[in-house]
DNA sequence: CGGAAACTTGAAACCTTTCAAGAGTCGTGG
DNA sequence: CCACGACTCTTGAAAGGTTTCAAGTTTCCG
């Protein structure tokens, strides 16, 4: 589907230097915008793909947040990463073919598509982009261990580094960094950082109370990034 | 450099199925064989490639053990996997060109290493490479991902988990999965399941008491698989 | 406006860690 | 071959951070 009048393209996309066409020539990303499909808007709550479905294509949120999800056993939903815009999806999928975990939308949300099918034959014709991919494979490697990492530290410390995390990923992708939207419930934010509802809540509690930042529901405004930053940084 | 006389090859290496040539012909076997080069054994505490070093190669474990670790700002080691034979190492240094973590052999130690330098060309050579390489790092993506969500679960199921996926892990590659060595000392463990040194021995201790297992120094023999396996299942 | 869902907050319970001391293991050298 | 020292492992007791439970309070949405 070639991107005709306004639509967004790959070309004119503000998040081409973060996405796939990172390292592409001109020339290079219009191949990629041949096969590129741009899918139709999502809401709140609905799925991107779920875990289990036969792989369809690697996903690049356009606009919106989405949660990476997945099931266990005893029906108990882990969030396993915060998607922004420019942000790509599915790589995990290529081994098996098959999606192993759901992409929710958690707001409005548009997203593009590089199907399956296509992955092959473009990466073959434009060697750069196949080693784009590698580099976006290997990023989130990196990405999930430092996450790993985390997590073997006190609450505060977790949620210190998720709030300065995003605000540093929005500031990245042109939005605000000091007031924005968590995008996850306290429940959410407990599953993603492996804490109990209550322990968020009581925490970010205290980080307000301690005037670092201001909670309204679920938006945050940072007071003191200082602060939180040197959280990270202290003994553990 | 050609392999030459009695010398262990891609093409008869045992862990063929396992490693990269995974999804290849014969004849393109021999192609990756040309340049991927046999090192030199390495001894226990050795190191493979230390973080912060240029990215010269992907690694694959020939024989040995090797654990892959981080050093955090406060000097504390942090275990991020145990390396078998077939595994390769290396996919998260794609994205920088620079290790991001160091490898170290756990005992004597043989490698195998694609230089960094012909993975381009060699993926555009054979097109079956660069999927297999997206497969690894895919793999490589689910494996941590899995890691994760264990380590919301109690000290008990950590400790099953490891022994059991170790376990299936060195069956797989053709070693006995009932009795090894755990390559780790309790304090490595430890770090690797984000637990106290003093936890891991006396779970580990408890494990033998029940009957499970039998412990001699760092070596487990199992014996009642299906009262672990069952561990892993019972409710969060 | 009203009900449901999400959030806050306290108290008790729980699992893991920390601290500390003693036992065991290993390699080396007398 | 045994003794010694260093290192690793075991084990108990106390401390600590997080979870659970539960009862309010607030927020959201129809």
């Amino acid at each position: 589907m070639r991107a005709t009048g306004l639509e967004v393209t790959c070309k004119n996309c503000g998040f081409g230097s973060i996405c796939l066409p990172r390292g592409l020539t001109q020339k290079e990303i219009e191949q990629l915008e041949d096969v590129v499909q741009r899918r139709k808007v999502l809401h709140k709550g609905d799925f991107l793909f779920r875990s289990g479905e036969a792989f369809h294509g690697l996903i690049a949120i356009k606009s919106g947040m989405a949660k990476l999800i997945f099931q266990d056993e005893h029906g108990q939903e882990h969030i396993l990463a915060v998607l922004l815009p420019g942000e790509l999806v599915g790589l995990d999928a290529l081994s098996h073919y098959t999606y192993r975990c759901s992409a929710v939308a958690l707001d409005t949300l548009s997203y593009c598509e590089l199907p399956g099918k296509e992955i092959s034959r473009i990466c073959a014709k434009i060697p750069a982009l196949f080693q784009e991919m590698l580099r976006h494979a290997s990023d989130a490697i990196g990405t999930q261990r430092e996450q790993m990492l985390f997590i073997k530290r006190p609450a505060s410390q977790r949620l210190a580094a998720f709030i300065l995390d995003l605000s540093q990923r929005l500031e990245t992708r042109g939005f605000a960094g000091d007031e924005f939207s968590l995008g996850l419930s306290r429940q959410e934010l407990g599953s993603h950082l492996h804490l109990a509802l209550a322990t968020v809540s009581r925490t970010l509690k205290q980080f307000e109370r301690a005037g670092w930042i201001e909670l309204r529901s679920r938006s945050v405004k940072i007071l003191n990034r200082q602060a939180l930053a040197d959280l990270l940084t202290s003994q553990d």
